[in-house]
DNA sequence: ATACACCTTAAAGTCAACTTGAAGTCAAGA
DNA sequence: TCTTGACTTCAAGTTGACTTTAAGGTGTAT
């Protein structure tokens, strides 16, 4: 088996060694041990429940709603249920996250299409006085939005 | 024309008017006019700068980086191309960041599977102690990196 | 046994982005 | 004219997630 200290669990995982202090001391590292001293140890499989946390940090989770994950996973089988149920509710999360970051997207791709109209025309007032049919087609969308129709 | 008050644009963009205040202060306003007195008056045009702010926000951008595109479009037409480049990185940060959304999204639907087998199971131990080549093919991956494969 | 790197805790500090509160001003309707 | 609701500024407070500092303990290598 192989044990690990905090900085080298940290360093393994490319966060700072106080990160994971401050995470213990949140409550979100229950199932991490400890020497004789006092030291952290850290086992293997301490490694994937981190990563447990970085997944659900990704989706934009608030360190108090993973902590309440990671007990339920501490109580053992009998919320298997609850836990489903909270991986559908961040699943669905992260799906509309991806579906807005979609829209951004179209809309920084008009402003490129805007900028470089401007740009080789010298002035932003030709893209932006353009009528609707003179845009591309799959601007028109993202330029009545802008104006707030 | 249409002339909004703070409160009355901040109702129309769903965000609070003290929120347009504050943008104000740290100065990504600098397009708002005031009224005899004292009091901003926004112009239809000002809700179009206030989308490409959110817009902007909506990327993880900073304010004091928009703070900058702000200023920049202010100068006029020389400042196309520094515009049209930070558009576009703003663009293929966006692309990275829903990359990284997906692959969150594929680190859920296992433990979505993970959870059922579970479930069905009544145990956390099958699915955990399943061997690689049980568990279904797209999940495989997955695993490994958990695993810190 | 001593040095040294790395560990410990507790408390305070930082940062971005707001939000709130206090005290006062503006403007539209009765 | 007066009331009323929304506006103004400035300063201070809040939140979440760390990071830093200080004072001290651990553990391994020589």
């Amino acid at each position: 088996m192989m044990y690990y200290t905090v900085g080298e669990m940290a360093k393994r995982l490319g966060v700072a060694p106080s990160t994971l202090r401050y995470y213990d001391q949140e409550g979100l590292l229950p199932f991490v041990e400890r020497s004789e001293g006092g030291i952290r140890v850290f086992k293997e499989s301490d490694y994937e429940w981190l990563g447990v946390i970085g997944c659900l940090k990704k989706t934009g989770m608030q360190l108090r709603d993973i902590k309440t994950f990671i007990e339920m996973a501490m109580q053992g089988d009998q919320t298997i249920e609850p836990r489903l149920a909270l991986i559908i509710k961040q699943k669905e999360s992260v799906k509309a996250q991806i579906a807005e970051l979609e829209e951004t997207l179209r809309t920084l791709e008009f402003k490129e299409w805007y900028y470089n109209t401007a740009k080789e025309n010298g002035t932003t007032s030709v893209p932006r006085n353009m009528t609707l049919d003179e845009l591309p087609e799959e601007f028109r969308e993202v330029r009545l939005r802008l104006r707030g129709n």
